[in-house]
DNA sequence: AAAAGTTACGGCATACGTAACCATG
DNA sequence: CATGGTTACGTATGCCGTAACTTTT
């Protein structure tokens, strides 16, 4: 099971063709079949069907381990690579949409106002995406966004050894579209809204199957979804009437709709800083300045 | 980074030695010291100091990702084995010790007086060894037990695609010995035991910051630290006025101490069953066994 | 017949063992 | 000086590309 073979194998199922994968990876189509030839021969199992190309059982189940192998191996080898050069001028952040509200960045601009002329890279991404890129290096801070009980961490996928911190806790909100019968309330419960009509932005607002395990209730339904992390595109939808959104209330309250807060079950929408285990220089400076900056009630 | 070399990498910091790992790993001393001399070129620095062998940093970094990542490789392996030959015969229990307590020990007296003569083993281990057993496909399933919030899972660490069903919800307990002030309260609450003696037996009792966090309270100093899985031990040191352990009440009662319920914070000691996402066969069995007899409030 | 994967084979690189060579206690 | 890691070198294996072959649509 050489990286190698194992990096062809996703790349071959990735493309659905073999001579794809080749020239995506810089190998001749030979090349590739003689990697799957020798996984399949490691494994004892045929991986892939060819002609068309499609997992077999065995391939499907190694695509589950794959990717998240080849993952941590580029984590461990930047988390190693960091150790030594650094990059003191550019700073890049990774964050996730519902991330970079009021609270941050407000914190941002005072971090710009102090004499440091930082130039900063923000990187609007996925949750996961945040968290990959924190741990392979290409960012060099994250923010990642999420809802929990109340002073409880977000559930992070572990891919490596990160270190995460409080950044902020704000209320959480639904955001109602102005002629939704609910949108006058003060307040809603999440639990009297399991029928209601959703949308579902995994990267953008709350995911819904967040939703469904932290109020541990079916329902939910996504009546359309939502890709990418657009969130005034997911305000379009949301105002526009073609389904609900969870947001943290700060930043759902400047996007036009209805804001309502959430009374029930007691939840809190939490921001979360990741930065590797040994963050250095400036990295290190823009963690302080940001925690420092902390809204955590 | 070819796995190869982790491997090598990994034996010789834990040998603290060129040729103890050489002999472990079958090879010649020359090859290792080339096998870490082509991770110190690929990596761009030096891991580990010789004379005497350590780890540098970098080294130590490597260490924190490399036996994970080489777990993980098994578990992928195993996991496209197990797709092809199974064992009929024989069934592997791995178990950590506070699970194997009277309700599951009369599961396992229900399945055994079924008309199958199983060929059942049962392997005493770590929490996170049972788990890398039954990834790996050293045991067929797996029991883990913990403490959390009533109806919570508990945070097992991801090590691959693993399936957790609730196996059992029981009440907590501390065990006292007899002559302690409080051993004959009808119930104990965690936070007034923050500063009292603790046995700190992260493999068979409650884990001491496992307590810490659930109950988001420092303390719970150790006196006494307690490896292994041997529970008639633990229960020795604790009813002898050592420190005081947290059990599950129906085990802890078997044990001669004073099990007092933790009537604060509300938590459950949980038994989830552990397995591969295709049991077949036999496990499949045992499992549907485990959790049709399972004792979940 | 064309498109796409496999097999055969040759050159080049790499891996490991033997053995000679340092370096450290 | 002895223990233990390194370097040099020869052989064996393996990897990848070219090119001929096979299979499927």
């Amino acid at each position: 099971m050489d990286p190698h073979l194992l990096r062809t194998f996703v790349a071959v199922l990735d493309h659905r063709s073999f001579s794809a994968a080749a020239s995506a990876l810089g190998y001749t189509q030979s090349a590739v079949s003689q990697h799957i030839a020798a996984l399949e021969a490691d494994l004892g199992t045929r991986l892939v069907e060819r002609r068309p190309v499609a997992p077999t059982p065995a391939g499907a189940r190694l695509m589950e381990h794959a990717p998240a192998l080849l993952l941590r191996l580029d984590v461990a080898r930047a988390d190693i690579a960091r150790l030594h050069h650094t990059h003191p001028t550019r700073l890049t952040l990774a964050c996730s949409p519902a991330a970079l509200g009021p609270a941050i960045a407000q914190a941002l601009a005072c971090l710009r106002s102090t004499a440091h002329p930082l130039d900063l890279e923000v990187r609007m991404l996925g949750r996961e995406a945040v968290i990959e890129d924190v741990l392979t290096g290409r960012a060099d801070l994250g923010l990642v966004d999420g809802v929990a009980a109340p002073s409880d961490p977000l559930p992070l996928p572990d891919l490596g050894p990160t270190t995460t911190l409080a950044a902020a806790e704000e209320t959480l909100a639904v955001l109602f579209p102005h002629n939704h019968p609910l949108a006058l309330r003060r307040s809603v419960r999440l639990t009297d809204l399991t029928q209601a009509q959703w949308i579902d932005a995994p990267d953008t607002a709350i995911p819904l199957d967040r939703l469904r395990a932290v109020c541990r209730i079916d329902g939910f339904p996504p009546r359309i979804r939502h890709r990418g992390t657009d969130l005034h595109g997911l305000a379009a939808l949301a105002t526009a009437g073609h389904g609900l959104a969870a947001l943290p209330l700060p930043l759902a309250a400047t996007l036009g709709g209805a804001a309502i807060p959430v009374k029930e079950p007691r939840l809190v929408h939490r921001i979360e800083l990741v930065h590797p285990a040994n963050p250095t220089g400036p990295a290190r400076q823009l963690a302080d300045l940001i925690t420092g900056a902390a809204v955590v009630q």
